[in-house]
DNA sequence: ATGACGTACAACCATACGGTTGTATTTCAT
DNA sequence: ATGAAATACAACCGTATGGTTGTACGTCAT
């Protein structure tokens, strides 16, 4: 159970093709790795990694069903990760308006006060 | 000048804690490579490794200024690894709205049509 | 209880990655 | 014109990654 989140291993999971389709899946559907393996030109070994790798980042989740696990999506995992995004465009946003502000400043000697 | 986003290049570049921090001081000044590289205990080579990273993945850009190369970042990349994200989570609330929907259909033996 | 299915894991291989040092190359200052 | 500053790049090393095959463990059906 992770209690802060491990951007590493999570934009290093998310770095790979196969690794964001199978979370495609995971939300779309509820599969088994096997049935997971069956869509990509691989081994089923190598499938499981993938899942493995997207688990040690949070990302996603094995439930046992049956004698399969199905693979289920951690949508949290997803936000933190894009909120790590929103904060750099935050940050861009923000140094824009300094910016502007800057300009505001040095092109009006007597700044006048709206209202 | 990509035309097509690099996931693998993009998400693969933000799993680095240092080449996060250099997308961060890229948004917040205008730094040299070499500035940036006095903020980390590492070599000024591997710091250039790591820009040249985030440039392949076109989430930042060097512009020469006098004898050295500043770093800058491209919003627009950034946006699109988030909008990635943001489909991701799109996906996901759909799926929940099919269920609430089957859930709905289920427990209404016949359906009451809204006007 | 046997066997088939689904999963897990270890060993191995080739390649990529994060770091190092060393050697150019460009640009500014004197 | 010389030298220092800032950058670029190649070669190298250890380790991680993405793939393979093979073996072993649970679980269901018969």
């Amino acid at each position: 159970m992770h209690l802060l989140p491990n951007y590493d291993a999570m934009f290093g999971a998310l770095a790979d093709a196969t690794r964001r389709d199978i979370v495609r899946r995971a939300i779309a559907g509820a599969e088994g790795v096997a049935e997971m393996a069956s869509h990509y030109p691989m081994s089923f070994a190598a499938v499981q990694k993938h899942v493995a790798i997207l688990e040690r980042a949070g990302l996603v989740t094995k439930q046992r069903i049956g004698r399969r696990k199905v693979v289920q999506t951690n949508l949290q995992a997803l936000l933190v990760a894009r909120r790590l995004l929103d904060e750099y465009e935050e940050l861009w946003r923000g140094r824009i308006a300094r910016m502007t502000d800057l300009i505001d400043e040095t092109s009006e000697p007597s700044p006048p006060k709206e209202t």
